[in-house]
RNA sequence: GACCCGGUAGCUCAGCUGGCAGAGCAACUGACUUUUAAUCAGUAGGUCGUGGGUUCGAGCCCCACCCGGGUCACCA
């Protein structure tokens, strides 16, 4: 599991898992595997003489009546019939069929003796009045108040004789479940954060304490009593009337925590390390793992963060499309699709650039916008096909300015989410000062070859990158080579902030020439960690230097460069109206919260990342 | 795409030179009224990724395929 140094987070929350309760949903094997019978179908029977006598009794009558096919849905019974829940929700998924005693063609599931016992309990839970699925839970207080309330009435000392705090009504997930007889110790865990239950039988009495034993880790469950703290010092509420809030009739994979009595720091054993299936459920990825949630709680506050930055500085926040009859703005591959009616195929985009300009040429003369795109390209660490960007332009200004706007940006989101400068990227430790270093790409590339790139000729450069083993150099040009040749050499090494600048302009077919060498363009790139975050132009506005640009992109694409940009006529038309000298900046989101947040790839800081059918 | 590693109980994993498929946790039964990785006693749980092959015998060896992770390479 990721376990980046995530700053400034509240508790370190464990996971705990527990057996739950004594009472239980009764012996399954003695239901399921009958000798000689098939299994599955019957699972769900109630029979005499059934074993399960102590599930059977919290039926209270109601369970059915017995050798009657039909009663593989015994919750059907009663007032459930018309209940707005009906049968079972969602997330029984393929397995209503087995637990409805039918054949089905389904795979066999295989959880089935977990869920079995928990579908059981439902079921029970029902018969004893019981509804299973609540509409609403009012809470007081959230798990961190409560405790943090608490902890002020003691400070001030006013608890009450018992040395009780006020009453609270808190509510949240179970991820923790001791059970020692005639009292129960619990974790109810929420947004907020974890805090212990007490249950105690001559509290609750015996009939609402028996249905505790109901209960299991990953229910949800709303509280209600006196806070206190126990013998060993944790704040807790002493439970004097319970509701469950949501029966889960799958339990979370919950890992083991124990306290370290040395250090106290929580040691998480993860019962969840698979990393396809957090990806897949990452529902279950964040229920489990504290850490996960906070990842996205960070990178939620860094978009806010960015979009507050901009808004400060006097842009504006536009809208783009997403589908476009013609796709530019950078070389990638588009994702293919169709509008019905008007019978056109669409592009979704791979950059926002061509139409953000489009309004600067307009007079807005700031605008940023933040939005996914798609590249219809391989994944890794850290290409995503669907991806964050942000891209912002701002009139009146050149590449220079805008490495400023950079470092005053990054600056920004650090102290205001982060809190601090430092940061850690993998084993290196920093601290983000501005002014970045910022080094030519050539000569970079000249000193890192022990010669000057400029003399060399194109083979030359390819005697270099084959003797480097580079890969995949047919058809690059000088620009290409030298591209790919930095890549190798130059690009592992760049950990701290460095803005890497002044491409060959055969990369860059947006950017302006630079200002003292036709050779190469007025062009950054941010690397940060060993990638590339932030890319940057003195954007071309010379609408007939652009019309030769595309025209070479085009050559290239003839040329087998599927990559290469197509000529965009709307976009030249705009440019002769006339786009006044404008700094831009593309910035991949997912890459930077990466770097901020010390993650080791994309799809740890994507909620849903793309992923090969199931099935 | 290329290379490397992996797929065994619900989860995390072990399984030697081919010889009865294992552990811990979770589940289930019982005990326990201030525990916190609760503890103690017991029970159940398996299409060893899929399909072929070799063999008296395959989780293990061979072939093919599927899926995943990592590394490399390109766009943020």
């Amino acid at each position: 599991m990721p376990t980046g140094a995530l700053p400034a987070q509240e508790s370190e929350h464990g996971h705990e898992d527990a057996p739950c309760g004594a009472l239980s949903a009764g012996n399954g094997r003695a239901r399921g595997r009958q000798e000689g019978t098939p299994g599955r179908d019957e699972r769900y029977r109630f029979r005499e003489p059934d074993p399960v006598l102590r599930l059977s009794a919290l039926y209270d009558g109601q369970r059915p009546s017995d050798g009657v096919e039909d009663h593989g849905r015994p919750w059907r019974h009663g007032r459930r019939t018309r209940s707005p829940h009906r049968s079972v929700p969602e997330a029984v998924g393929s397995h209503s069929g087995q637990l409805m005693g039918e054949t089905t063609t389904e795979p066999r599931e295989e959880l089935s003796q977990v869920l079995r016992h928990r579908r059981e309990k439902l079921e029970a839970l029902r018969a004893k009045g019981v509804e299973p699925f609540a509409y609403n839970f009012h809470r007081s207080a959230d798990a961190a108040g409560a405790v943090a309330t608490f902890e002020g009435a003691e400070k001030a000392g006013s608890l009450d004789e018992k040395d009780h705090g006020e009453r609270v009504e808190v509510g949240g997930r179970l991820v923790g479940w001791r059970d020692m007889g005639r009292s129960i110790f619990a974790h109810l865990e929420d947004a907020s954060g974890r805090i212990q239950l007490y249950f105690k039988k001559n509290i609750l009495g015996e009939d609402d304490f028996e249905t505790l034993a109901l209960l299991d880790v990953s229910d949800w469950i709303g509280v209600e009593g006196p806070t206190f703290r126990t013998r060993t010092g944790e704040v807790t509420v002493q439970v004097e009337s319970w509701t469950l809030l949501a029966k889960s009739l799958r339990p979370l994979p919950f890992g083991k925590a124990e306290t370290d009595p040395e250090t106290g720091e929580r040691i998480i054993h993860s019962g969840f390390a698979d990393q396809e299936t957090r990806y897949r459920q990452r529902y279950a990825d964040l229920a489990v793992h504290p850490d996960v949630r906070e990842v996205f709680r960070l990178r939620s506050r860094v978009i806010s963060s960015l979009r507050r930055f901009l808004d400060e500085e006097g842009f504006l926040e536009v809208e783009t499309p997403v589908l476009q009859p013609l796709y530019g703005g950078a070389s990638a591959k588009p994702f293919v699709t169709r509008h019905n009616a008007l019978d056109q195929t669409m592009y979704l985009r791979i950059a926002d650039e061509l139409y953000l300009k489009r309004l600067i040429v307009g007079g807005l003369d700031r605008v940023y916008e933040i939005s996914k795109d798609f590249r219809n390209e391989g994944l890794s660490r850290v290409h995503s096909p669907e991806f964050t960007m942000l891209e912002w332009y701002q009139a009146f200004s050149d590449y220079e300015d805008q490495m400023d706007l950079c470092e005053r940006m990054i600056l920004y989101v650090m102290d205001e989410v982060m809190g601090t400068r430092q940061v850690t990227f993998g084993s290196h430790q920093l601290t983000i000062e501005a002014p970045f270093r910022r080094i030519g790409l050539v000569s970079a590339l000249s000193e890192a070859l022990g010669r000057d790139v400029h003399e060399m000729s194109e083979d030359d450069l390819r005697a270099e990158a084959e003797r480097r083993n580079v890969a995949d150099l047919d058809g690059a040009g000088p620009g290409k080579l030298i591209d790919k040749l930095f890549g190798e050499l130059v690009e592992p090494g760049l950990i701290e902030p460095t803005f890497v600048i002044d491409h060959p302009k055969e990369l860059s077919p947006l950017a302006k020439p630079h200002r003292e060498d036709p050779r190469l363009t007025e062009r950054f790139e941010l690397y940060m960690g060993g990638a590339e975050v932030f890319n940057a132009f003195s954007e071309l506005n010379d609408p007939i230097d652009q019309r030769e640009r595309f025209e070479t992109q085009v050559a290239l694409r003839e040329a087998g460069d599927d990559e290469a940009q197509q000529i965009d006529e709307d976009y030249i038309r705009a440019l002769e109206y006339g786009m006044p000298p404008t700094g831009g900046v593309g910035m991949g989101v997912d890459r930077f919260v990466m770097m901020l947040l010390d993650q080791p790839t994309i799809r740890d800081v994507i909620l849903f990342p793309m992923l090969r059918n199931e099935d």
